[in-house]
DNA sequence: TTGAAAGCGCTAACAA
DNA sequence: TTGTTAGCGCTTTCAA
């Protein structure tokens, strides 16, 4: 009826409580006459063994990762971080290892002391817990976050690159009066994807203007305004920049609703491939899709390695990321 | 540098542990001034309690739910696993909870030390488990599966009659040649979607064919050669009810690759109203919506109020499934 | 090959 | 209001 503890299998089986752990943790010195008798105390019992008390007395931790993902409004209905859970359960699934899942602004901590390596992802809001983990010697990797200032792994792919293919696409296709919707300042994809933007514009010798920088959050409803405001500028933009898919197909939707034709009037491209989105959209959007998948499936694995103590833990990733041209943008004549 | 503990803590403040466990635990029974002691102590040596012995000493879990997800192949890359994740993530996040993510097939067993309650998600391959938390007394809810039999509360949605209604639709439409392509018998929907399918022709009197009765398991790959079946048999079906929109898409595709329109010539209705699947549909799909992710927010309540003991623990919910009409089926003249 | 016993870090009586 | 201390269930010496 109740959960058994050691003692009740060692009583059952009539050997020790050592003899039972033995058994348990499969070790070689128990005479096959004592281990089937324990071993058939411990299913007549349904035993299993309490998994705090065998991390506290060995110091282990139980084949347990932890993953932090970053508490902002709607985390958890964004594209972005159910990708990355998918791809860490994924690789954790492979592992045959549990997920200890931890969503957090920073207020709360990760039960540290059950797991043996923390994924990080992005790292928005939860420096201090990164520090924490880095000085507890815990193995770390963050995803979606790219330093070389911290002693962890890192996965991600290159924002900025990715951001300057984009402009630089639109550009080549005849495109100068380029605007761009932003995603949310507290992350670094958002700042790296502006950074982008501004480069690309800047090698090319495109004047920026700050009417055509609009700051969103990445997410749906920040964009319809902006949008807004984009195509009601005396000076409209040909082309517009969303830092992620779900700001780009509200933008088509708002310029389709005020008779902009896209990519007609207007070209414009997202960023994520989200197929959420995609699915929702008027109009095939192009976009960048990066492989965040692949991304969480990565750093699962060198967290593995880490913990396993097959590399070090400094390992840094960079993933490439894809430009697919669907149907949003067109060539100016 | 390393992890302290609380005597590390004690000793910096000058008072003892208990002193120490009583401002980590909030209880009143501290004067100010140790109080003080002892928060400048935790904050200097970033002490957080070690939860495994937390749990040991106390008897309680700390805030954290257990999420079951039967391995079978391809789980965490089905629409179905990753909506209800997305589901009791919301919830455990609104809750402020942790949660533990472990995958198997039975021959693993979830750490039910460290969680205060489990959520199956369906009880496929993990009966036995089922059997195991609910003897352990650990308040338990299982998604996407409705039993009387077991003292557990359960959330699903009505499979049979959502197949009927699906069924039911195609006969309005004046089809009475209809074939369906079914999940994998493994799951309790599969088999219900089957039998309402079944159940829909008996009531109006339409032969059920043996041969119009395919077993396909859900996803994509196994809809192919079952569909082309379908299209050569020298009375091919005029319409196909797909016990997944994986499969109700891919069944398109291989009636369009080999020359048969859908709706024209084949109607085919789906389930599950999948934006994967939808996105990568050539014909927007019939199907019919079951709120996967509102199962698993009303579970993990569910649960949580269990925990809370704010109600027993026998509460059965069937949500409701809609129909939604897209293109992929036609009335016949 | 076994068992006794000392912890692991913490909570919760109980005593002071 | 505090401190002392006995466990929580287990692992791991150390002896036998």
């Amino acid at each position: 009826m109740s959960i058994k503890n050691i003692r009740d299998v060692a009583r059952e089986a009539g050997v020790s409580i050592a003899t039972v752990s033995r058994v348990v943790n499969k070790q070689t010195s128990v005479k096959k006459y004592n281990k089937d008798k324990v071993e058939l105390a411990i299913k007549k019992l349904k035993f299993r063994p309490n998994v705090s008390a065998q991390r506290m007395a060995s110091k282990r931790n139980n084949n347990t990762i932890g993953l932090i993902i970053p508490r902002y409004t709607n985390i958890f209905h964004s594209f972005y971080a159910l990708q990355l859970l998918q791809g860490v359960g994924v690789a954790v699934e492979r592992m045959k290892m549990d997920l200890l899942v931890h969503i957090t602004n920073g207020d709360t901590f990760l039960n540290i002391s059950s797991v043996e390596g923390v994924i990080f992802a992005d790292i928005v809001g939860n420096e201090e817990q990164v520090d924490y983990v880095i000085e507890a010697g815990l193995p770390c990797v963050i995803m979606n976050y790219y330093t070389k200032d911290l002693p962890v792994s890192c996965t991600a792919i290159d924002n900025f690159n990715a951001s300057m293919d984009a402009v630089n696409y639109l550009i080549k296709l005849g495109h100068s009066k380029i605007a761009t919707i932003t995603g949310d300042f507290k992350t670094q994809v958002a700042i790296d994807r502006l950074n982008g933007y501004l480069i690309a514009l800047e090698k090319h010798k495109i004047e920026k203007k700050k009417d055509y920088i609009k700051y969103g959050d990445f997410e749906r409803e920040s964009a319809r305004d902006l949008t807004k405001e984009l195509i009601r500028m005396k000076m409209p933009p040909t082309a517009i920049f969303a830092a992620s898919d779900e700001m780009a197909v509200e933008a088509i939707r708002v310029c389709l609703e005020n008779g902009v034709s896209v990519p007609g009037d207007i070209s414009i491209i997202g960023f994520d491939d989200n197929p959420l989105a995609l699915n929702y959209s008027p109009i095939p959007l192009t976009t960048i899709r990066q492989p965040l998948h692949k991304m969480a499936v990565m750093a699962t694995k060198i967290l593995n390695d880490v913990i396993q103590k097959k590399i070090r833990a400094n390992k840094r990733i960079i993933l490439p990321t894809e430009l697919v041209e669907r149907g949003s943008c067109r060539a100016l004549d």
